[in-house]
DNA sequence: ATTTTTATTTTTCAGTCGATAAATAACGCC
DNA sequence: GGCGTTATTTATCGACTGAAAAATAAAAAT
């Protein structure tokens, strides 16, 4: 059975476009898409938000498994910028000030809903890219964050330890989890994600000194 | 096209079980299934699981989504303690001693693979019952924690202010991201849950009055 | 203008999906 | 032992799924 189209419609004139531009248009579109329906959506339902025949997917991508990789790699690989890790590290300045700016340009990129839910989704998936996206969010970010304060502490820097990691994990989880509540749960939440960074940001500092004794 | 069954099988034999139990034993193994592999896996997948057919699925619910509303209210109702709200409010010990209790109680329950997947499966597709369980948690966990540590610091009772709420769900998010850690994400994590809350605790208290001045 | 290339659609396939109706057999009762 | 109840299976439906193959048409090349 031909993929149906209301009876009196004319057959879609069809917009030839330069196959790298369609490429990205897919991927691009793909990401919207599966952000919103899973990844266990169709690809119909895609070629049909895209105004385009489901087959002609499968002239660009080898299977809708290839295409979801593409999706990930836009989300998790051209989101991130490298300059964060630069500015925690940043030692003319408190650390408490780059905490705070490092959080308020980090959730500007991961506070969208797209960026949340192609998360959430390849999170319960358990693919590989996701747990590299923690291991680099630990390395990049977490680990940094631990050994700037050390160092403003005025105590020796060697391996971050791993309850202070830990510590660090909480704080970044909570901010993470105050997005989840506005984009996921679309809960009523503070509008003053500044004033809830600070919050978190001067908590956490405040503990680790208070953890250290 | 019949179910498929290798050449050889003998016809199963049938275990006729009373329909109440059966149905409890539909609904747990549902849950367990539902949560490992998404609310997007089909009846035949978990009937296979059971030992049984799928349609006499349709024996006990009318629907595949009846189901499904079944596990929600095992998972999200059932495991809820009325008692851990009058665990936050007992004024005879520190408060950091009952946020402490609480929250090891808590993730005693929550923190299993079972009730995660479940409740972010669920979260992502935005049913009701988990905005009810967001606002359970708001009313029954974190504005009574708000209160008490208002009374613990002499203010005046009144109601609890966003900003201080919004705090308390920082923590409460960042011991939450902590389970996912473990039990989503699979990443190793620091063994001592106990040691993690009681951190986050400390540094909510802690931050809490900083932030009154 | 004709040919070549290739982006796009049409058609189709073999599985899978949730769900229904009818056939079967295990158990309780007498 | 035979009978009735009902838990369970068998068979089937129509819609939908990812994917391949072939037909078509728009643009580029000659």
């Amino acid at each position: 059975m031909k993929d149906e189209r209301p009876e009196g419609t004319p057959a879609p004139r069809r917009r030839r476009l330069p196959s790298d531009e369609r490429r990205r248009e897919f991927v691009t579109r793909a990401v919207e898409f599966f952000a919103e329906e899973g990844f266990e959506s169709s690809t119909r339902g895609l070629a049909k938000r895209l105004g385009v025949t489901q087959p002609l997917l499968y002239r660009y991508f080898p299977s809708k498994e290839d295409l979801i990789h593409e999706v990930y790699e836009t989300v998790y690989v051209n989101r991130w910028r490298p300059e964060w890790a630069g500015l925690i590290g940043d030692r003319s300045r408190p650390l408490a000030d780059r905490l705070n700016e490092f959080y308020n340009a980090y959730t500007e990129v991961i506070f969208n809903r797209e960026w949340m839910r192609i998360y959430l989704f390849s999170g319960l998936k358990g693919v590989d890219i996701n747990r590299r996206y923690m291991q680099l969010v630990r390395q990049r970010i977490l680990e940094p964050i631990v050994m700037e304060a050390r160092a403003e502490a005025g105590l020796p820097e060697a391996v971050p330890r791993d309850d202070e990691v830990e510590f660090a994990w909480v704080m970044h989880g909570g901010i993470f989890y105050y997005g989840v509540r506005d984009l996921i749960y679309e809960s009523c939440v503070s509008a003053d994600k500044q004033q809830v960074i600070a919050d978190a940001v001067a908590a956490f500092l405040h503990g680790l000194a208070l953890k250290r004794g």
